[in-house]
Parts: C-alpha cells; structure tokens; sequence
DNA sequence: GATTAGCACTCTATCCCTTCGAGTGCCAAC
DNA sequence: GTTGGCACTCGAAGGGATAGAGTGCTAATC
C-alpha cells in the first residue's frame, strides 16, 4: 500500500480513536487528540484519499470515518506494534492457568477461559490434532460381557479410551490376545497411517474365530479415529453482550447462532490452519470483518495462534471480538497464553 | 386459593393470552377472545379482586394485567392441564434422540440438546447422581513411568477413569497388586461409602513399601471421588436471544452471565433436587420467577424432571425458559424427553 | 503543488409536543 | 351481583424544530 508518512499516521490515529471511542473520527477531533502539525482541512484532504483507497469510510455523509476491514488490515499489517504485556498482567494469566491438572485437555480449556477473561472476548480453542502423534500403548479391557474399554496411550502424552461393543462370547483371554497383536503390530504407527486395513492385518494369527475378531478389531480401529477426532473448545460466549458492538441484539443473535455449532466453527479454523500451512508467515492467524466465512461474524475479527503439544502434534488457540479491538494488545495476550500454554504442555510429553 | 370458578376462568385466560401474546390483557379483549357471559365490567370487577390477591398485576395504571408469579403459581398447581405431545411431535423427539451412541454422556447430550430444540428454551441435564452405584471393577494401567490410569466400571454400567500420577519406581508388578488389591476389598461398596481410610485398609498386605503405597492409593482415592462428580451440560443458550421476553440486552446479558457459571446453576439444581426429596410430590421441579435464587432469573421459570439411570441412580433434566411460556406444552415436552431417556438408559445398565 | 481558512450544506440525535387508543376505576342504575 | 357510562391515565407513535459535528469545495496563501 503506498501511503506517505502523514497518511499513515491518520490512518494509525483513526483506527486508535474509533477502537477506543467508538465513535466515527472527524478531522477535527482529530487535530485536538494527535499532534498533526497541519490544519484539519489538510487531514480532510488526506482522509477524502483514505477513503478513496478504500481504507475508511463514512457512516453517513456528515458523519466521521471508521477504518474499513482493509483498514484494519492495513492496520495489522502495517501500522500497529506489539506491545508487550506488563509483568503484572503476565503475571495475572500465569496465575490463572492453573498448572496443577491431571490432562491436556483441562489444561487447555484453562487457557481458553482465561484468555476469553483476559481479553473480555469469546475464546476458542482446538484439541490438539494426534494424527501424527503414534499409538505408544494400545489394552482392550473387558469391562462385562459385549462391553469393552479401548485405552489408547498416544506419543503425545494423551490417553484416550472409547466404550465399544464386542462379541457377547468373546472371553478374557481372547480379548487379551487381540489387544496384544493390535498393540504389538501398531506402537509406533502415527494415527493417520492407521486404517481398518491395517488393524485387521495386525490382527491376524491371533486364534480368535473370523467373524468374532473382525468385530473387534472393527471396534478398535473405531477408537483409534475417535482418537485423532478434533474438539472445540469455546468460553465466554456470554461477554458478546457485554460489547458496545453488538448492543444491536440482532448482531449479537446472528453471532451467538453461529457460535452454537460449534462444529461449523471447529471446520473454519481447520480451514484457516490448513491455508496457514501453505503460506510460511509465523504462527498468527488474522481474519478480519468479511474475510470470515463465517455467517454473522462480519463485525468480528478472528485471531489464532498454534500451541504445540509436540513438534508435529498441534492445536489453535485464540479470541473471536469485535473488529474494533485494541489488536496489539490482545495479539499479546493471546500470545503469552499460548506461550505459557506450551510450557505447561512440557510436563505431559 | 379461594376463588370461584369465573376467577379461575379468567386468570387461567388471562395466562393464556398473555403467553400467546405477549401484550397485557384488557376486560374487553379477553370478553373479545373467550365466551365470557358477563360484561366488561364484571370482569373488571373480579380482575380487581384478583390483582388484590397478588396473582395479577399492572405494568403501569392504564395497561392490561399480566399475571404475577404467584398466577403462575396457581396456574400451573390448579388450573392448567397437561396436554398430551401429538404422535408427530412424540416422533419428532424419538428421531432425534440418537441411540446409537456408545456412552451414557453422550445420550444424556443428545436428550439435552433434543430438548432445547423442541422447547426453543435453554435447556440443561445434570449428570447422574453415581455416589449410590457401586464399584464393578477397578482397574490401574501403567502408562508410563510415573503416570497410571484408573478404570473405574461402576454397576451403573457407566465407565470412568482418571490419569493419576504416581512414584517413579513402582513396578507393573506392584501396581497390579494394588489395583487387585483395591478391586478386591472395595468391589460392591456404593461410592458414597467410599473414603480415603476405606481404600487405605483395602490397600494393607500389599507387599509395597509404605510411602509409596499411601500415594497410589490416595490417588486411586481421588479417582474414585471423581467418578461421583456432578456435571452439568446446557445446551442452546444462544435461543435466549429469539425470545421477545429477553429483547431488553441487559436481561439477556444477565441471564446468560449467569448461566456461563455452570458450576453455579449445578449448585442450584442440586439444592432442588434436595429438597424435592423431602417432600414427596411427583418428579416435577417447578420454580417460577422470583422463586428462583440465581441472579438475572427474574422472568424465567426453571423446570426439571428427574430420570433415571437405575433404581438408585438418577439425574435431572429440563429447561430454562421466560415464565411467560406454555406450561402445559414444555411440561410435557420435558417429560416425553425424559421417558424416551429412560428408555433409552436401559441398554447400558 | 501543498496547505489553509472559510462557508454552505448534510445528516443524525434529541427534545418537545400532540394525538391516539387501550385500559382503568368508580358510580349510579338495574 | 352485574352492567353501562364516563372521566381519567399513561405509553406509543408521529411530527417538527434545533443543535452539533462533520464534510466537500473554493479561493487565497505559503
């Protein structure tokens, strides 16, 4: 974007005044606020080509500008410089996170609330995604006739387990004989390369009679992709109401509604992780207003930032607020708790 | 409540209208709607008598009357009468009620979730109550060292487990002979009775050192009291915002500030609970306005059922919803939905 | 060519006033 | 106990009028 020194300056200071005012900027106010060694009808002059680049815009004709989402992309990318957290607040989310949790799964729904306190907006997370992480134990427990417990110890340092079905005849020690093939045979396999195919070629030589072991390993490579299946996690819904933006209920319905499904939801960050694999920017992901697929997110913005549980085993961590957000602040916040969030995750690896 | 039968004709109109309606009710409109052999007037008269009784009330001087809590009240003891779900709408319910999940959890969220969308409402089912289901097995597995699993499988037919950390140097040997150990001496002992001392006595004549045997068991101990936990799962809080009853942001924000403290609405279900066991009416809990003590549910009406998983273990379930709602209607809703659980629960004890 | 002062114009938000209508309470009559 | 009649009340809705913040444009100035 070519902009001279002064337009950029506008710029800064019309996203700064309306994200902390809320109110349409005139080239007045404008004067008064910032040092602009110049007239506000100069200012009038710069933000007419502002607005004709694209980068404001106008409520209505007599009204102050707002930056538009390619001004706040322009913003983000361009104008705004992180700054760091104090060590008071730093200090505030590490106290928060509670570190004392027995998985990986409370931590991270630790982080999210505290991210969504923090930064007064609705968090989300995702759970981390295990296709890569391998199967470090595999045990079938007999829980009652026709009812077993799969436990599934991944690399990652997560266990996971699934109810499933079996065979009503199936005795112990044939369950135990499977178990062992399956684990013998897949330890070290990665999730995603595990595949019925694979499961029932494990299982094979172990004396069990055809129909009765298919089933079961059915049931066991079942379990293994519920395994690697991805959740959500959100919190703070609630505080949308909390927001000036979304005083008109209508917005904040729309926005709500979409939130509820949250598996919609759980599908657009996987799509905006997957856009972010190709591209080699650093770990941030930024949405803006209508660059969100989303519906009733046009007012919002999205931002994520990928935790790491291991090397290759990941999940997404961030804030869904209003476009109008202090976005050096909360990029800060979200990157402490993501930070903080890596390091609590060391203990379970 | 003494009243003739025209008063309880025109209060029970009077709910009526204003449910259907939303606008207060005048003398004229309701001779207008109802076959009312009396003038305006009379009506007046009795609505006089009743606003005098506390069950209907004025908005402002010159406004119909719309009924107080305590109209409510009367209605739903005395006045209204349940009326059947329609074949379509019983099948409705059935379909949804998905039966082919693996895990109670699963199909206590599917009915919540059926629930909230057949309602409009919130809705929210607490967990089964397990303290009086009793041990079935017991199970530790080494993960790694230091770090163990705790199966738990309670006569519930529900299964549970814990990741537990324990010494570094315990063998698989020495686990085993605890979890046994455990299994053996607690097995058909109902939760409740089960404390700390209990599983210490149960863990003696382990041939494992001391220390290392109070941790495992403390842990193991710690298993069990979490398998017992409450939880509480809401569902469609977003459906808040469509109802005209919370049009006003600030009761909507109240109320969903509320409900975003789950624990807390937990809390309150329990003390319910507790005290509909001492008196001895039916399965119903109805609490209406000002009668409920969480904060920001002025205008809801808070009604649960009770299913059951077995004779002695049971959970709550039911919806939040504006008092100004169709008694008749979601009471029977919740309790067609409650049924279809119980049913449903059967294949899993 | 960039900057500035000045000015006419625009649009919204707010306040005030009026009107309308539904509803009430009460009284006197039935 | 019931009814018709009537004066009264109050909120909702609509219609100016006004104030204020802001704009775009022009002509003068640096």
């Amino acid at each position: 974007m070519l902009l001279d020194n002064r337009k950029k300056e506008v710029l800064h200071a019309i996203v700064d005044d309306y994200v902390s005012t809320n109110e349409p900027v005139g080239s007045k106010s404008l004067i008064e606020r910032h040092n602009f060694q110049v007239s506000s009808a100069t200012l009038r002059n710069d933000m007419a080509e502002l607005e004709h680049l694209g980068l404001i815009e106008k409520p209505h004709t007599s009204a102050g500008r707002i930056p538009s989402d390619k001004g706040y992309r322009e913003y983000v990318n361009s104008l705004m410089t992180i700054e760091e957290l104090s060590p008071k607040e730093q200090l505030e989310i590490e106290k928060r996170i509670d570190s004392s949790v027995d998985e990986v799964t409370d931590l991270i729904k630790n982080a999210t609330h505290t991210l969504s306190e923090t930064t007064g907006f609705v968090s989300l997370a995702m759970s981390p995604r295990l296709k890569k992480s391998f199967l470090k134990q595999l045990k079938i427990l007999m829980i009652e006739p026709g009812k077993a417990l799969v436990v599934m110890v991944l690399s990652a340092g997560v266990v996971k387990d699934k109810v499933v079905r079996i065979p009503n005849f199936l005795s112990d020690e044939q369950i135990m004989k499977i178990s062992g093939a399956i684990e013998k045979n897949l330890t070290g396999k990665p999730l995603d390369e595990i595949t019925l195919v694979t499961v029932e070629t494990a299982g094979k030589g172990t004396e069990v009679p055809e129909p009765l072991l298919k089933q079961v390993l059915y049931e066991a490579y079942a379990a293994i992709k519920q395994a690697d299946e991805l959740n959500i996690y959100l919190d703070g819904e609630h505080r949308i109401l909390e927001l000036p933006d979304f005083s008109s209920l209508g917005r904040a319905r729309d926005l709500l509604g979409t939130l509820s499904d949250s598996g919609m939801v759980a599908g657009y960050v996987n799509e905006m992780e997957n856009a972010r694999e190709h591209s080699a920017d650093d770990s941030f992901m930024i949405r803006i207003g209508q660059e969100i697929t989303l519906e009733g997110l046009d007012d919002c913005s999205f931002i994520t930032a990928t935790y790491n549980l291991t090397d290759s085993v990941s999940g997404n961590i961030g804030v869904i607020g209003p476009k109008r957000m202090l976005y050096s602040k909360v990029i800060s916040q979200i990157d402490f708790v993501k930070k903080k969030l890596n390091k609590e995750m060391q203990r379970f690896t």
